[in-house]
DNA sequence: ATCGGGCGCTAACACGATTTAGCAACGGAG
DNA sequence: CTCCGTTGCTAAATCGTGTTAGCGCCCGAT
């Protein structure tokens, strides 16, 4: 049926000079090792009429390396958040030739266990391992068997590998400076987590570091948080509930809500108050989720900047290919990725004092 | 560093036997060909003692399988589709031990040709081409190289590949009769499409089918539709506006969205002219979105099954891997995939005359 | 005439598995 | 004693490429 692939011997063949003759002009070393301007000609021209492609499964075996990387993610489906981040690290993949093998561990320790040992028998030249939520993972040992980076995550234990991260403390504080460029200096509220530093889900990083940032730049303004109310999960119905329970005891004039999800449940517990944002209520808010672009008004919120992650695990995955990670420096270092406002409808002048020092 | 990976011929000095023999054995060939129990049994441990696991490439240099296949889309992250479709391919790869390898094209014909040269390049044993919306794609010719499936796409001219598909006509039946069942029969309006069947955009194979279903369910229940209103682009705000549209001149009872974003913005446009879901008018839609959920009142709609046809392509894949394809029987195989209701919170029984029959 | 050396190319091995062909030993039949 | 068939294993070829070592030729120098 399909006829058979035309290999390297073919190629020699029909250019009437051996296969090593052949590979070396191929591989670009044929100026080096005096092949004559004739040959060469001859071969690269035979190559093209009988359209060579090298097979990489053969020169995997010979070179060890197979132009593949692996990705490996606690989940794919969850969120929208793996695709755009997979497609980034796909595009710069690409750039360089190498695709990419994915598989999902949902957290499974033995899965992972065997998924890593899938990969290394494909011999991948790299590994990416993923996490969907920025935590931190305990690194599996298999992993020391290939360059390797964590995405999107931090190691438990301390480990020599590379990590990809949002920059959260710099968005928390991006967020509070949307407000206070807005006019605003009372009244801001939180929902999702704090007031304080301990007040945050235990294995979100994310949480503890945008609260940071939020306090960071609040505190240089000289304004201070009026409030906040915790969400046992970042959901709709959470968010819902706890702007509900705060709009029974205050009026606020600004919320940050700790995410997009919890944002819709804040719109939805403002209306049922009667409260328009942003004309009331400003928000803002985290992750440019789809729906963040979907809500009326449009939120304004501070992206993870999923497609740039995906990019520089990538990028830092090569670093550390070409690198000797016997040397063993810079080898925990940690990439932050920044992540851009994505100014929208929910945010408006204070109507208040326009008091500004 | 790492030290070397344990190979087939350390097995088999260390178990004091040939790598022939070794190889018979750990490919379970060994009864067949007269291996005695002792030899069999020694290179059995040899092998566990010291972890053997066999190179997936050089065994796929000689017998041209690699374990793994590979995933073509034209996108991965536009919408969530892409994670559940991708997961259930993944799970359904890793039950026969093969591992994915996705690429995008992003609709561009030439990074497709080198993307499936790429998969063809690593040897791939079959493609999976898959279209992130419902459509009828223009079948590249390097597919014929290996077995390959269609995912949520028809082939544009012919071709003899089998294809796997959402049962989008029974999922438009079956959101006509949640509405039936309700007891709704008059005042049941579409948006999105209609009510013409020639009233659907271009390039949409679930807007006809959807359509098709729905007016087949009516029909046998001898209810006519009542109106429509089309959207230029499945977007909540197209939804919004087609739905005010809509409410300026008439008050529905029912609307069937044809897809959750759309319903999003019915749900607002609603809210505008103080309507209520479900009293005053009941909603169904389709796709079952994440903001399905995430709505108030929740969406009831009739979910797309990504995650099983995700694992169906993958099924029906190895199928096509071990027939002979030059057989031809059975080859341009359409598969439909049914989609769940999801009942939620949107539909209520029709206030008005409980007039059965 | 002989030797050394640069030039231009190729023979041969290696990578790690699978698979074909066949070898050595043994026992029984004639 | 010879021949043949069976048993139990192994040598060697193979897949397609990359890489090392080296071969033959010609030219100039001695």
């Amino acid at each position: 049926m399909s006829p058979r692939r035309v290999t390297l011997a073919d190629v020699a063949k029909a250019a009437g000079v051996s296969r090593t003759t052949a590979s070396l002009v191929l591989s670009g070393r044929g100026r080096e090792l005096r092949i004559s301007q004739d040959v060469e000609q001859r071969v690269l021209r035979t190559a093209e009429e009988l359209q060579y492609r090298p097979n990489i499964v053969s020169r995997g075996l010979r070179t060890g390396t197979t132009r593949t990387i692996g990705f490996v993610s606690d989940t794919v489906a969850t969120s929208r958040l793996a695709g755009d981040m997979i497609k980034g690290a796909l595009e710069a993949a690409r750039d360089r030739g190498f695709m990419l093998i994915i598989g999902e561990t949902e957290g499974d320790a033995e899965l992972e266990r065997l998924l890593l040992q899938a990969m290394h028998d494909r011999q991948v030249d790299g590994l990416i391992l993923a996490s969907m939520f920025t935590r931190t993972i305990k690194v599996p040992k298999a992993v020391t068997t290939a360059p390797a980076v964590l995405l999107n995550a931090l190691p438990k234990q301390p480990a020599p590998l590379p990590a990809i991260l949002p920059d959260e403390v710099e968005a928390g504080r991006r967020a509070a400076r949307v407000l206070l460029d807005a006019g605003h200096r009372d009244g801001i509220y939180l929902i999702g987590v704090g007031p304080r530093l301990r007040d945050v889900p235990a294995e979100s990083l994310a949480a503890v570091e945008r609260l940071v940032g939020i306090r960071a730049a609040l505190g240089e303004a000289g304004v201070k948080v009026a409030g906040a109310r915790t969400c046992p999960d970042w959901q709709p119905e959470y968010g819902l509930s706890a702007t509900r329970d705060l709009l029974r005891t205050v009026r606020p004039r600004a919320l940050i809500c700790f995410n997009d999800r919890i944002a819709m449940g804040a719109y939805q517990a403002l209306d049922d108050f009667g409260l328009k944002v942003p004309a009331d209520v400003s928000i803002v808010s985290f992750d440019d989720h789809p729906i963040a672009s979907w809500m009326r008004p449009q939120l304004t919120t501070v992206a993870l900047p999923h497609y740039e992650l995906g990019r520089k695990a990538v990028d830092v995955l090569f670093g550390e290919i070409g690198r000797d990670r016997s040397a063993g420096d810079g080898a925990g270092e940690v990439h932050r990725v920044p992540m851009p406002v994505r100014h929208r409808e929910s945010v408006a002048p204070s109507s208040g004092a326009d008091a500004g020092g």
